[in-house]
DNA sequence: TCAGCCATGTAATGGGTTACATGATTGA
DNA sequence: TCAATCATGTAACCCATTACATGGCTGA
């Protein structure tokens, strides 16, 4: 088989793209000034329930970020503490989010645990039902954490935190009554 | 700040680790030989609901299982049809296959429409009513697919299947649920 | 005649993970 | 005294995506 050299077609970015992660990380930083780690530390706690990008990571992006205009960095120097970079959202970096967030998703979302769930048959006897338990257990314990969150949310102002609260708990819940149900059906078997 | 140079600890693996990607292409594979191109169509009705790897991924991943002893090559030459090469799962394939499997599978599962909601006041005003409603309808025709696909299945035969498709349907549901209420706290603010 | 299927890839880049590395400070 | 927190990274992969490329056959 032959192949021509393939034709170098840069594609005229209209406006540069940005991945979902960096959607996440400027996304935080709507909120305030942030360090490399307060990020992390804020991830944890919101985003990271769907979106949960590795320290290493982060801490090549917020440069790259700084070069394409859309963060501001600002060294600060500590006695007690280690020196550290603050970096701030920029108007440039408001609309590369809005444009970010406006992108339609794509159509599937891989899900680890129905693709080994249908696999169930390769699995020696047992590991399905273990694997089912574990989800309804941290299933349930998710809910919990969703439950403890919504007391501290105020609907009015936080509208799509707490949109996104609901659709959480929606999911968890339907995830637990699933895994309740199909305990039953491998019982019966 | 300095870094002395990292030491190489190749990591003395007992079993070689098989990614997701992998699981799926041997799992597909368990159901007799085929080709890259058989693959992807099957994958297509199938696991690909919850996985799926690029064409140019799985072609460049078969020979790379073979090597490995996870599957085995075997080349047909044809008439009216370009020439093909069929793949099929070996002994340690099935092993390897199971192992991947059964490992416990990651804590979070990223969920790019749930990120985009959570950062909703960032986005236009229209935008997060557009996202929902598209969410409400692309899982409404992703129920009835399922629907479908819950006709031609046997529960006793196909038990695991059946139950991802319970899994499936009972998330979809919730969705469209949680997508409706959600409208409606819309309107009313 | 023309779209679409059959069949297999290459090239280039980008996204993301794991493991390694440092070292002072603070509270139990 | 010992683990945890604060704070920032490097190195090396590997997984995954997008775009490009070929070319005969078949049915509407």
């Amino acid at each position: 088989m032959r192949y021509d050299s393939p034709i170098r077609t840069k594609p005229a970015q209209t406006t540069e793209q940005i991945t979902l992660t960096e959607c996440a990380v400027l996304g935080v930083l709507t909120q305030g000034e942030h360090s490399g780690y307060d990020l992390l530390k804020r991830i944890e706690g919101g985003v990271g329930f769907f979106w949960t990008p590795a320290k290493s990571q982060l801490y090549a992006l917020l440069p790259k970020l700084v070069e394409r205009g859309l963060l501001k960095a600002r060294r600060v120097e500590q006695q007690k503490r280690p020196d550290k970079t603050l970096y701030r959202i920029t108007p440039a970096g408001r609309r590369a989010l809005r444009e970010g967030l406006e992108q339609p998703s794509p159509a599937v979302d891989r899900n680890a645990f129905e693709l080994r769930l249908f696999f169930g048959e390769h699995m020696r006897p047992g590991a399905v039902r273990k694997l089912i338990e574990a989800r309804r257990d941290s299933q349930a314990a998710h809910l919990a954490v969703l439950e403890e969150i919504e007391r501290d949310l105020d609907p009015t102002e936080q509208l799509y935190e707490y949109l996104t609260l609901l659709a959480g708990k929606e999911n968890t819940q339907a995830a637990i009554r699933w895994a309740e149900q199909a305990l039953e059906l491998l019982d019966r078997k």
